[in-house]
DNA sequence: ACCTCATGATGAGGTAACCTCAGCAATATC
DNA sequence: GATATTGCTGAGGTTACCTCATCATGAGGT
């Protein structure tokens, strides 16, 4: 009886941005399943896809992460044959970390369905309401 | 690629929505700190404080995540003294969970503390972008 | 009464995505 | 040269989830 649904919960403006948050996550978790990555480890993929070669150290600043938490990742990917490390001349404690020729293409292909899963979830909405979305969003960002 | 912005890496709505979230979790968990209860945690006491006692299996769904989860979280406030389970009488498979007295005062100050946090946070929109916002975000949730 | 299936909670064990702290090597600075 | 700083990584911890198996109980049929 009553509402059984966790609806009634959204008393607060945070309680809806989680609920969101949590259908955005699993269903991005989903639609990287294909390629067995992590959506951590897509996000690193795409950092370096946009960026080229990179530091662990600043690939964690892309990221917003520790960057021990970076090497973790890049770790990962490496193991998976989708980034290498190479040395960085111009610094010898530095190590540099590009896209494997697979990483190209698994990158490529995850952009195209991160953007197709995007549009499923977010295309429930109208235009109109996307674009007062990301500018509300980006607001918040300051 | 053209990209514009040089830290951000907001390509798309979900990269904004995630950096908006990142902010969001940071302050959130800032702002328990003073009570050393965590995220997922206050949820939980949130949902008892709306509801009265609940089993384990309706929290979850409140919260929505797995039945086995909500045992997790139920297990931690007890151990800080904050919820008390007691038999359900009208099912002896059940488990009724409620708040203890200390956690009725510590709900109740979270819950002032989480109000001035999506204040502060959420503060920065005027009053029309707020009301847009819930409710996109509530279309998004179905 | 008995059997079966569904349900509620939980033990065991696992995972992702972070974190801090300490240490090592290399570089920069004085 | 001595010292501080920087870049990476090992070790170990945390949070917040998950699935699968188990056990007791409840509901329904025969």
């Amino acid at each position: 009886m009553t509402e059984r649904t966790a609806d009634g919960d959204d008393e607060s403006l945070a309680e809806t941005f989680w609920a969101v948050a949590g259908r955005l996550r699993r269903q991005a978790r989903e639609s990287l399943a294909p390629w067995d990555v992590t959506p951590s480890q897509s996000r690193a993929l795409g950092v370096l896809a946009r960026h080229g070669e990179l530091r662990p150290g600043t690939i964690a600043e892309h990221l917003r992460i520790a960057p021990r938490s970076a090497t973790e990742v890049v770790d990962d990917l490496q193991t998976r044959g989708l980034v290498e490390r190479r040395p960085d001349p111009a610094d010898r404690r530095a190590t540099l970390v590009a896209l494997t020729g697979e990483g190209n293409r698994v990158s490529a292909a995850i952009r195209a369905a991160r953007r197709a899963e995007a549009d499923r979830f977010f295309g429930h909405l109208d235009d109109a309401d996307r674009d007062q979305l990301a500018r509300i969003l980006r607001t918040l960002l300051c």
